[in-house]
DNA sequence: GAGTGGTCTAGACCACCCA
DNA sequence: GGGTGGTCTAGACCACTCA
């Protein structure tokens, strides 16, 4: 009987396949169903079958459809929601979470005034267009020599004082339809449009922090003179199917970076 | 039947009381019952009643010591193997994680070189004594007026070289046993002593990252000009019982420090 | 009141570790 | 071979949301 539900659930999905994580040991025929269910549910997810902030079907219809049992289900969305991809609200549902201020998946790193307040920022837009992509932007995005990126060039500000100077790189590809964007102007959350505009989801990132002397130009739009020592973010973007998408170095001399608790 | 299992296993454990975390809308006798078994397993690890390293009765012990499904106390689990503090063997058992590099509860942030390489650090003590705790003290410590810390100041090297400038200061109290720890000269991993010397587990470390310039002390020790640059990271640790225990501050000219791909 | 997710149980079978 | 955790199921009842 699991024998056999198991293969239902496999025969019904013919294009499952073992997720990059997966480890290759794990035969298909014996990989957990709560697994195989993760992986559709997330390749459904990806593909758009649930836009960010739509609902899923409930977790006995889904169980129906997939030929498992609800806790089933249950465990394969525990994992989801442990992702921050989903949201579950009791009596209404479970949502793909959309990138938001509010829910943000981005939750462990922030910027923070020395005295530890929140830093809020308004985003301002100084330039964006298409480039050769240089040797770090190919470096941290996996390009190939030659390869086109769109960059942005912006300030941050709190009170109107520009406290961060950023340059954003993405790979011209996908993010063609961003350089004419008429609200990318102040957006704060601009992964909220990478993924309405440009279909691409940030998954992970990772940030590096470095010391910096401030250039001419930065220097000039934070206001501080040139060689000012700096705090330099560099973070790299994962999408949902592990491509790089985002290298973005935010420079600041007056702002800290901080962790959650934990 | 779930009312009386419910009372019953509130009865078997008259001390119990809603965490800290807990909304203040539920009630004691509503409260799930695998969050209270969870807080009780929480506290016998906190207690010593299962030491670091000791393994846990099996499941189905424990859900006839506290009167629950064996499922309750598997959610009860789950719960703590995400916190880092427990890990489950298959075959095995259910293993309180001791602090060691390996299995580091700080998988967040970690110093790199500039080329991304891991730093693998050998530490070196300078000097450890007590002293009257000063005002970021007592402000990252939550100490009165008056306390006392006992400060480690400490280098920690990569093939000889000085890497990093580091400044530890812990509540005079519990970690009095610290500072004629013979062991403790050249220990990296120091969150191990502070679990088996003082029974002080780290539970989570909020990290702030900022732009500071070398003090004389600081550039002797490090091997540059005083007023170079530096990267300082100021961690505030908090132990299991949710008070801040270590309040630590790291200095480096070269390294990085970055986040694991979240 | 219908439908959703949340909690809890009981029991089956499997995979792994170790004596 | 005995004990451990891992997976999976089926079903009960509760709590919340919304019409």
């Amino acid at each position: 009987m699991s024998n056999r539900s198991r293969a239902a659930a496999e025969s019904r999905d013919p294009s499952a396949v073992p997720s990059p994580a997966a480890p290759a040991t794990a035969p298909l025929a014996s990989r957990p169903l709560y697994l195989q269910a993760r992986d559709l549910l997330l390749r459904r997810i990806v593909d758009g079958t649930w836009k960010p902030g739509g609902y899923l079907p409930s977790e006995p219809q889904l169980a129906l459809d997939l030929g498992v049992s609800i806790g089933t289900i249950r465990k394969a969305m525990e994992d989801l929601v442990g992702q921050g991809l989903l949201e579950r609200q009791h009596g209404r549902g479970t949502q793909v979470v959309p990138h938001s201020s509010d829910r943000s998946r981005f939750r462990f790193l922030r910027f923070v005034h020395g005295d530890g307040r929140p830093f809020r920022p308004v985003a301002h837009v100084l330039s964006a267009g298409t480039a050769r992509a240089d040797a770090q932007d190919r470096g941290a995005l996996g390009l190939g020599p030659g390869a086109k990126v769109l960059v942005l060039l912006r300030t941050r500000s709190e009170d109107g004082v520009p406290m961060i100077y950023e340059r954003i790189a993405l790979p011209a590809e996908p993010f063609a339809a961003l350089r004419a964007e008429p609200g990318a102007e102040m957006l704060e959350e601009i992964y909220v449009l990478y993924q309405a505009r440009c279909g691409q989801t940030v998954a992970r990132a990772r940030d590096t922090i470095a010391t910096d002397r401030a250039a001419p130009a930065i220097a000039q739009a934070l206001g501080c003179p040139p060689g000012t020592p700096l705090l330099l973010v560099s973070r790299v973007a994962v999408s949902l199917a592990g491509a790089p998408i985002e290298y973005r170095q935010s420079w600041t001399a007056a702002l800290h970076y901080r962790s959650d608790l934990d």
